[in-house]
DNA sequence: GCCAACGTTGGC
DNA sequence: GCCAACGTTGGC
């Protein structure tokens, strides 16, 4: 699996899910920064690994919460390395398949940037119709890290400033 | 808590 | 390599 050919110097957009209840806006908020240890699928892994590079603008997801939306924006500010949960026994997030030798998880770091005012609640992004083609609301998507169109993600920090005074992202 | 959708595993 | 069984995600 190799691609990211075509490389342009735009930083690249990102969304991350996180369920509050594990670590919310308002955590990353208060700890300033933290690593996204935890993910255990390849496909956000390599996301992680290929795509991600620092300054990278992340729009932070709330998932399985009442409302579920997006509350806020981060940055990536450590590139993809080990993630030390899969090594620990006593870990949820432990895998006996992977070896520090050659460690089959990786995390990034990612730093806070701003919390929106108000959550953008999924039922509000979903009737926007210049996010339809959105992957975070397309039917059965499950992945925790997805990469966002630059209109996209235009688009949502245009919503979110409508409604917070304007946070400006450069 | 339910369950649809999806990813992973493992027998063959 | 197929595919059934199983596990997980995440909206509701």
């Amino acid at each position: 699996m190799a691609k990211a050919k075509a490389k342009t110097s735009a930083a690249g957009l990102w969304l991350m899910k996180s369920e509050p209840e594990v670590f919310s806006i308002a955590d990353l908020e208060r700890d300033g920064t933290t690593t996204w240890e935890g993910v255990r699928n390849y496909t956000a892994r390599n996301f992680m690994r290929d795509g991600m590079k620092l300054g990278d603008l992340v729009l932070y997801y709330h998932s399985n919460a009442a409302p579920s939306g997006i509350a806020g924006l981060a940055r990536v500010s450590g590139l993809a390395e080990p993630d030390p949960t899969q090594f620990d026994p006593g870990s949820d997030y432990h895998d006996p398949g992977s070896s520090e030798s050659d460690p089959r998880w990786l995390m990034v770091r990612l730093g806070f940037v701003e919390r929106f005012s108000s959550l953008l609640s999924l039922d509000q992004l979903k009737s926007e119709a210049a996010l339809s083609g959105m992957p975070l609301l397309q039917r059965g998507q499950r992945l925790s890290v997805q990469p966002v169109s630059a209109a996209h993600f235009a688009h949502v920090l245009g919503l979110a400033s409508a409604r917070t005074p304007l946070p400006s992202v450069t």
